[in-house]
DNA sequence: TCATCATATGAAGACTTCTTCAGATGCCCA
DNA sequence: TGGGCATCTGAAGAAGTCTTCATATGATGA
């Protein structure tokens, strides 16, 4: 959407042109949202999160994020599909490493987050205790 | 999990271990997830990105990102469920404002990052290299 | 008061996503 | 060469998500 039609009928004309204007074009926030949903899921989290400190092969991934091996794989593939993650094979195994320095700074921030966001947030809990 | 039924089958049981152990808990790892997902809808994203910069009004969001009133109704009622937004109301008008501070970071760095990530990453595919 | 406006909501349908199952591929070692 | 193992893949069903339409609420001003 053009700045001009932004500010056409808009309450504060100003403020939505200058959002607008500094609004990043279509492609990049598809791939981010894309991105932030690679993140989305607790499995494939696990698995990136398992990843910060080293490579790890498929088995001990599922291992260490609780999915099937199965469900591991897809998850990798789809990582890798997106450039998240790389393979080294040895064998008839296959090691993974993060290759998206990128995400390891999203998910260093996450873990920095969640380390003490749990004072200030306590509430998000569903279950009453 | 436990630390030890993680390492029990490991191939490499005493990194799975140390993975294990720095493991953030499930809640905190769902927690997480979901704010990632939140971030992954391009909608919600413009949303929030249009808030960096101060409050705006619902119609004005809408004009903003591209979304219907009802849409971005939607999506407002969704983030400020998940307290990463507030209201102020004031007459008819609702004005909204990012309420979550380590979510600005989050979109800080995505901003930062698909300005100059665009040259990196040309294009992705499903083909694993 | 009544019509109108800004916003909010519920329900429904189209569209994704995640997991699982079954089976395929390719490596290793006896 | 053949069996076993680690990983990969496709298909299918269940579950979730997003948008839209229709309508509701509550403020405003004629």
């Amino acid at each position: 959407m053009s700045i001009e039609s932004c500010a056409a009928k808009a309450v504060d004309a100003e403020r939505v042109a200058a959002v607008c204007s500094r609004m990043p074009a279509e492609t990049d926030l598809v791939g981010t949202a894309d991105i932030f949903g690679l993140l989305a899921d607790p499995g494939r989290l696990r698995l990136l999160l398992a990843l910060l400190e080293g490579e790890l092969c498929v088995c001990d991934l599922a291992v260490v994020s609780g999915l099937s091996e199965s469900s591991t794989s897809h998850a990798l593939r789809l990582l890798r599909a997106h450039r998240v993650v790389s393979v080294r094979r040895a064998g008839r195994m296959a090691y993974y490493r993060l290759a998206d320095a990128h995400v390891r700074m999203l998910l260093d921030l996450a873990v920095a987050h969640t380390e003490h966001t749990q004072a200030v947030h306590p509430e998000r809990d569903l279950s009453g205790s």
